[in-house]
DNA sequence: TTATTTTTTGGAACCGTTTCCAAAATTAAA
DNA sequence: TTTAATTTTGGAAACGGTTCCAAAAAATAA
């Protein structure tokens, strides 16, 4: 492999000269520039990464703290950061969380990108405490949290408003006329299951409307797990007409439980979901889901990431707010009663 | 941030001394070790992995490149590659084709590695031509591919038995005893579509019965253009009692297709998937599919790519064999007709 | 033309490690 | 105790870039 002396005892000029021209922020003369630009492809030369991070004091590289690598939730934000750095010449350095189950492991997991000297991290945490957060960000400043609300931290933190995502879910059962609703919650040591399970019910609390507490059930966010707690729902032998759920894999499980004994979606019992991913569509019926605008959260932490890291200064929004995307899994209820 | 000089110093010893206190190999007396130790969580010193890697001259990241980030399969994947590289502490840098259209811009993202000096590459490249693959192999050695088969590499390739994945599901369709068959083929650019495919169709001619050209479609691999691909199948009249799906997420789109149109899966019309991805048992009904053991798959990958880059020696398997895993959308034509 | 300013250039110093070599310290053998 | 063999150690050189500084070259002004 050919190095940047080699290229400079070809061209017949200093080292100096050769970094600058690859810089390409520096003034060199145009025929300078023509014989290293000879000499470099002649010895197809590529500037070493190691040497470079090491004398620039900048790797180029960006850590990506992520708790899964399930669901078409997070293969969005995979694909939205990769791309906006890639973008930029900043690689991304992988840690993923999957199996952890303390917080211990989490950290420890940061740490594994930290000892790679990051420029900067981006963590995508549902279920570190702020505290913990707070913590991590004291110690490590460089780092931007997604899909985290943190109120101290408001220019680090990117997500939806949750809480509204919740209120629009109840929302439309409200004006759909129900009455006898349940719920499928997410994993409830997580953020924004809280927040969304928080404003489904203040928003039925504002109609008048309080929901059984032995209709609310876990779903854990996992597609198993609300089979399960849709069968607990029903077994209960209490008539409900709406079922809320905290992601769209409870939503397809509720579907599917509810399909198989015998009730139909959208007629007897309509179902939300949340995230509205690409999925959704294709339920049967398909689902109306609490969407996300997951792509421009990602691309806004990307940015503030670069922002911190390398003195850019590219225009950033924190909380982004969802909408409804009605389908054919909730109806009126007059219509049908 | 401290330096290994600073420790030197602070231990008063010679920085050859810190380096080898690291590295862990070399003697060292018990005296001078604990010195070195303490004033190393003095100074809560950390190496700088670029220093490192420039002398060591081994930048301890592994590239990975991926077709895409979406569905149960690559997230095994990767959550496998992760948790087995971490172990290593090695680093993962990650590209993503996600939005490759051309091959050449499957390599340009496969430069985008190299340019990080990555000591190796492990690449899931359903799409890309052995031509390519092998120019690849070529120009960078260090590369390990996973879930493909190349005859003249077979060392560096990691994979199923896609052929005989076609023919375990053909040999159930025969034993069941269904005869009027239809496909929904995947991405028939992929070599693994076109092993399964063949596999399918050689069992099933060994059977001596022999696929209607018209009941074959495309699936791509996608859930929409399955979805488009059952209705075209079911609006051709010509009936069939056994649908061969090329992955899960053809599988569950054409379950829940043929279900809309009244057709009992399982009953009327038997499916099989392929891939065994977590979902496929929450179907309904559970989707029979073939399974394949992408964990072992990528695994070995892994340690290939470790025995390539790192001089260790660990075993190897290349080829994996498929199994079938029954469940309901699948059973015998006699029992209902 | 010469003096002055500006642009371009070469090369040394530095980034923080690893590794090699010779010297020093320790241990074993005589 | 002295000598030889072995272990441990300090420090210089190398890894391949970037950046700074002073010198050289070119452009401009007098």
């Amino acid at each position: 492999m050919a190095t940047i002396k080699d290229v400079a005892k070809l061209a017949g000029v200093g080292v100096g000269t050769v970094s600058r021209y690859l810089s390409g922020n520096s003034s060199i003369s145009s025929k300078t520039g023509e014989k290293v630009a000879a000499a470099m492809t002649e010895l197809s030369y590529r500037p070493n990464s190691m040497a470079r991070s090491l004398s620039s004091k900048k790797s180029n590289i960006i850590g990506l703290w992520v708790p899964s690598f399930s669901g078409s939730f997070h293969r969005k934000m995979l694909q939205t950061i990769e791309r906006e750095l890639r973008k930029r010449d900043k690689h991304i350095i992988l840690a993923n969380a999957e199996d952890s189950i303390s917080d211990k492991e989490r950290i420890d997991c940061l740490d594994y990108l930290i000892e790679r000297d990051c420029d900067g991290i981006l963590m995508s945490c549902p279920e570190l405490s702020v505290f913990e957060l707070a913590k991590i960000e004291a110690r490590y400043p460089k780092v931007v949290f997604i899909n985290r609300n943190i109120e101290d931290l408001a220019e680090k933190a990117f997500s939806t408003n949750h809480y509204q995502g919740g209120r629009l879910a109840a929302k439309h059962f409200v004006e759909l006329g129900h009455k006898k609703i349940a719920i499928v919650t997410g994993r409830m040591n997580a953020q924004d299951a809280q927040s969304r399970h928080k404003g489904f019910l203040d928003e039925l609390l504002a109609a008048g409307i309080e929901v059984d507490p032995s209709l609310i059930e876990s779903g854990g966010y996992s597609f198993q797990q609300s089979v399960e707690a849709t069968e607990l729902l029903l077994s209960k032998k209490k008539p409900f007409t709406a079922l809320f759920c905290s992601n769209d894999n409870s939503g397809m499980a509720a579907i599917s439980t509810l399909s198989k004994h015998g009730i139909t979606v959208g007629k007897d019992v309509s179902v939300i979901g949340y995230d509205d991913i690409d999925l959704a569509e294709f339920t049967s019926p398909p689902m109306t889901s609490v969407n996300i605008p997951l792509e421009a959260i990602s691309r806004n932490a990307c940015h503030q990431i670069l922002n911190l890291c390398y003195g850019e200064s590219l225009p950033i929004q924190n909380l982004f707010e969802p909408s409804l995307s009605i389908r054919e899994s909730t109806h009126s209820i007059t219509s049908n009663k």
